[in-house]
DNA sequence: TGACATTGATCAGTATGCTGAATATCAGTA
DNA sequence: TACTGATATTCAGCATACTGATCAATGTCA
């Protein structure tokens, strides 16, 4: 039997957990309280203002119960709006605030700078070909989580 | 500024993410209710009869918080067994129960089934080349995260 | 139009993961 | 031996993630 410390199941624990750690420890030295699931967040509001939470959680594949408390606490922090749809009654409209929209900008160096730290062990080419086959794998895999990823236009 | 889909640590939350889905899948078809944390654990206790948590902990990386539900778990399912260690009564000595034991036994097929669904989008060499950048970025960034992995020997 | 399925959001419950603090114990030393 | 620092565990609290259920609003189709 393959030793634990060569399946991918757990490689992808500890590099998310790494992932997570140094995304962390990165925006806090910048003076930011942020973590990468609200980052992803914001982002994604930002590029689709009005956004509803269902579709939000669709385009970074999110669980539609996780991104309630996401959309929350961006709230709390005065990142986000949130507001009832006049189209669609059920429906919270999203739009990113001007303090969202200037946390976005403060923080995207930080966020950057951790993609390159957690990589710090590989070269160029392997770095790349990592993120490659991530991506490759994850297409593949996408349905078979319950939070699949969901292109706004595919909807 | 580059796309969250680009970003290696979007792709390691998406891929773990799959990766647990598919766990659970697979150990839910073959009868078994066990999480991809918990099977860690088993796995570790069976190897290293007697160890205590913190080693246990070190061994697959976990947070030392974390293992203690996961152990906690683990012994109400009767997999585990805890006890105070006569050498040092702050330390609990953990050991797979013959129940647990037949549990890993009987769940590996579907374990290592999981590794190759995850994969399922790779080839053979695609998915070599994976496991070893993941390696390979793990061992570099193992010391960024609060629960790096500690060999036993190195302990 | 009225029954029905669907959809957006929320809630209760469980399981990781982390921070920081508390508690008990151990080990080394003055 | 008393003190000090280190260590093993636990606890409180917060933030993902998931399952399954509920509720309100919407859309569809006979």
């Amino acid at each position: 039997m393959k030793a634990i410390h060569e399946m991918p199941g757990h490689l992808a624990r500890r590099f998310q957990q790494i992932a997570v750690a140094v995304f962390l420890a990165e925006v806090e030295e910048a003076g930011y309280d942020l973590t990468p699931v609200q980052y992803a967040a914001l982002a994604a509001v930002s590029a689709n203002p009005g956004i509803d939470q269902v579709t939000l959680a669709g385009l970074i594949a999110f669980d539609r119960t996780t991104i309630a408390g996401v959309v929350e606490r961006l709230e709390q922090k005065g990142l986000l709006a949130r507001q009832e749809s006049l189209r669609d009654r059920r429906a919270r409209e999203l739009t990113i605030t001007s303090g969202g929209r200037k946390v976005f900008r403060g923080i995207t160096p930080a966020v950057e700078a951790a993609q390159e730290t957690m990589l710090r062990g590989l070269t160029e080419k392997e770095a790349k070909d990592l993120v490659h086959l991530l991506q490759k794998a994850i297409a593949a895999g996408n349905d078979l989580s319950r939070a699949p990823l969901r292109s706004a236009a595919a909807v």
